[in-house]
DNA sequence: TATATTTATGACAAGTTGTCATATGAGGAA
DNA sequence: TTCCTCATATGACAACTTGTCATAAATATA
């Protein structure tokens, strides 16, 4: 969190430094950033950096609220309109996110921040990134605009699990295309094909009828 | 990759090395980890540790080639003795994952090691480190030993994402545990769950009878 | 205006990294 | 054995990093 002398700054000093700090952390990965880069950019003191945050992943932190807050939005955004739709989540969540990176210059923050949440905060906390914002934003505030009748579960337990799931394959698609080969529309297809297996189960349903045949067909 | 130097190196000093890394890596995040600790602990100077290594990153991703290896090789086995139930394998992933790191030692070095395999490679080569591994170990070569007829899969586009999911979540049950504040048995219970629900599907299935009827309830 | 308090500064110590000229060793040829 | 060659080992080096802190400037208060 920053120091409240940080929010005491001119609104036009803040948004310099912050600016500084978007472009350095575009350039390299996290732990190569520098904040004398940042100074340097930001046209301020060493000194005056630490009287406004601990550290450069502090700074980073605080650059993350914002969009972990649109993105919760959309999702209720998203939950409204399907009414309820859970299921319509992943895509939405995988577009949304990938918009906003449609430059290069926004799309290597992205590439980097998601190498950094996995990263721990430091090497005296035992925290990683993603705990610290973690509780910020439980998913446990959409429980209660998801339509569960439509799904497979019979307790919160399970609405949990699925939840989980869910995000597990849609952030695992996103890393695809941020870090990795994958096209976005490709990524995207595969998404869409991961979910509709996800509806339908990923196990044979054999037919009813013939409950016990292992050699149905012979 | 190594330098051919270091594999010319007497068994004994290769492995003082490799010891004083891991050592290091289970001391601190991957990137506070100092080359002076390794080379000190090791005895040798700062000028042979780049005469065998390109830095830390190559240091680390050798050391990841063996677990790797024998993780490929445990998956292989559950296959063989399931007959191929893709099913078996998260849990047995889980608990070979988890089971060699009962020490304190070895579960934060892996705890290190997985915040590591998400972050780049070095600020000039884009590659993460999962990346970098990932062509060696990729999933395709279980393909074949794997029972087809179980899965609701009707094209290999179908198999590579229900092995992308399952994966997926495996690896989130994982990292709560190595990461967060999950306990061992609470997270396996959970990933027991969601294998269950994806089995079964995570959308309801209304009654075939009662197709179409959205209030059959009323 | 004089005093108290907050904010800004950059030099500092202690650490990091990768390089490179130099020193040491171990083999082969004469 | 001596000499030469080439692979290996070394640590000093420059150029960076980080967080701190005594001091200076600016602002608020009395």
């Amino acid at each position: 969190m920053p120091s409240t002398t940080f929010y005491n700054l001119p609104a036009q000093k803040q948004e310099t430094l912050l600016y500084a700090a978007k472009k350095e952390f575009a350039r390299v990965p996290f732990d190569s950033a520098s904040i004398n880069q940042i100074v340097r950019e930001a046209g301020i003191s060493r000194g005056s950096f630490y009287m406004y945050f601990d550290g450069k992943e502090d700074l980073l932190i605080y650059l993350l609220r914002d969009f972990m807050d649109s993105i919760l939005q959309m999702a209720h955004e998203t939950l409204r309109t399907t009414r309820g739709d859970l299921f319509a989540l992943p895509l939405a969540l995988y577009d949304y996110v990938l918009d906003h990176c449609k430059d290069e210059h926004s799309a290597r923050f992205l590439r980097n921040v998601y190498t950094f949440i996995h990263t721990k905060s430091s090497a005296s906390s035992p925290e990683t990134i993603i705990q610290r914002l973690a509780p910020h934003y439980s998913p446990k505030k959409l429980y209660h605009i998801i339509d569960q009748s439509r799904l497979n579960a019979e307790t919160e337990y399970d609405l949990q699990d699925i939840l989980c799931i869910l995000l597990s394959v849609t952030l695992n698609s996103l890393a695809l295309v941020l870090l990795g080969p994958q096209q976005r529309d490709d990524a995207r297809a595969h998404l869409a094909n991961k979910i509709k297996l996800l509806r339908q189960g990923l196990e044979r349903k054999l037919p009813a009828h013939l409950p016990e045949g292992d050699s149905c067909y012979a």
